[in-house]
DNA sequence: TCCCGACGTGGTAGTCACTTCCACTTCGGG
DNA sequence: CCCGAAGTGGAAGTGACTACCACGTCGGGA
């Protein structure tokens, strides 16, 4: 690894110190790129060529975007896709990912925004994409397979109440009950009289 | 009602038109405000008072917003959850909400930005959220309680898969072919239940 | 009927995220 | 040590969105 790399680590390191302790001092919205590039000590167009959007500031740290699915893939294949599904969620959720004063940081940082809140759902939105191509390439499905989706959409579900510490995880716990509960919902919706849609023309 | 507001909503009108027709025509990104504007021969400014965001140019005259947590809420109250989730979502996408020449229109403009398709996906989100507070209201509890969300989650769910254009792009058009599909999606579903972690220990 | 206050309009100037371009510096292989 | 390649940062620009303000229009009361 020649200099140039090492220094672009160094770099980026330095720039996200810098952006989060601005975050947290005086707010998301209220921090704008100027502030991180003087504050980190690099150009406006540096700063952008390290990191394409503000956001990313933020996401890029919390690294969750592809472990999920990945964690997954890492289990072995014989074992049942609950089980494994269970061993990744919580191998996620245990994982040390990254320094925990980063992470108090980044929750820190969050607060402040709804912009950042939005943002953040949308990224779940996208773990839960990658997570169903992931189950589907487990199962020989395509990922766009409903059964797929439903899976990882409920696996996200679980995920997002077990993060969230405003809810307690009681029920994060009792993953039989998400499921009888989620089929007896399925079945009651395709039960439901037909009712004559009427279209015009 | 004075001329005032007559007028007010004429001109709601006139902007959407204008806009959704420059959306289909040239694309949404490409499409600024001030065209908009001088298409619909109005001062910019006046086109933010009247629409706070570009993207509600779009997302407003979905009129999903609100929705579905009204249909919930629309349901008697002795019915049970399952019985009237099934109700309310049947009779969200049965709904003919909007002209089709508009829902078409809309439908070209989401599929020509991927700003817009993550803005919708936002949407559903907050319909989520939405459907646990009601849900929420009729048990008894508050609407952030982990199975008020998970049962607003998955009802979201179901609705995402019937309606995704991804899955079929005719769809989103047809509210017969909606319904059909949607029915044998929960039928499907519900004999082979979505697989959720079940978790270690 | 006219008039005055309230409300709606649109223009100007500004902020900020983000992009493009270009001259300059630094790195590292030959 | 030198030259091409890669990284840097400044400047200028675009577009969404905001704040402000002078002007015109509406509609109730005299």
């Amino acid at each position: 690894m020649g200099l140039r790399e090492v220094n672009a680590a160094r770099t980026r390191e330095l720039i996200l110190d810098a952006a989060l302790e601005l975050f947290v001092d005086r707010g998301y919205d209220a921090t704008t790129m100027e502030h991180v590039a003087e504050h980190a000590g690099i150009g406006t167009s540096t700063l952008y060529r390290y990191f394409p959007s503000k956001d990313q500031l933020v996401i890029e740290p919390l690294a969750l975007q592809g472990h999920l699915s990945a964690a997954l893939l890492a289990r072995p294949e014989e074992e049942p896709l609950d089980v494994a599904l269970g061993h990744a969620v919580i191998s996620l959720i245990e994982a040390p990912r990254a320094d925990q004063q980063r992470l108090a940081k980044i929750d820190a940082a969050v607060a402040s925004s709804d912009a950042l809140q939005v943002r953040l759902n949308e990224m779940f939105v996208h773990v839960r994409r990658e997570l169903a191509e992931a189950i589907g390439a487990r199962l020989g499905r395509p990922g766009t397979d409903p059964y797929c989706i439903a899976t990882a959409g409920l696996t996200t579900l679980v995920l997002e109440l077990a993060a969230d510490p405003e809810n307690d995880a009681t029920i994060v716990l009792d993953a039989e009950a998400v499921v009888t509960r989620a089929r007896a919902l399925f079945r009651s919706l395709a039960d439901e009289p037909p009712t004559s849609p009427r279209l015009p023309e």
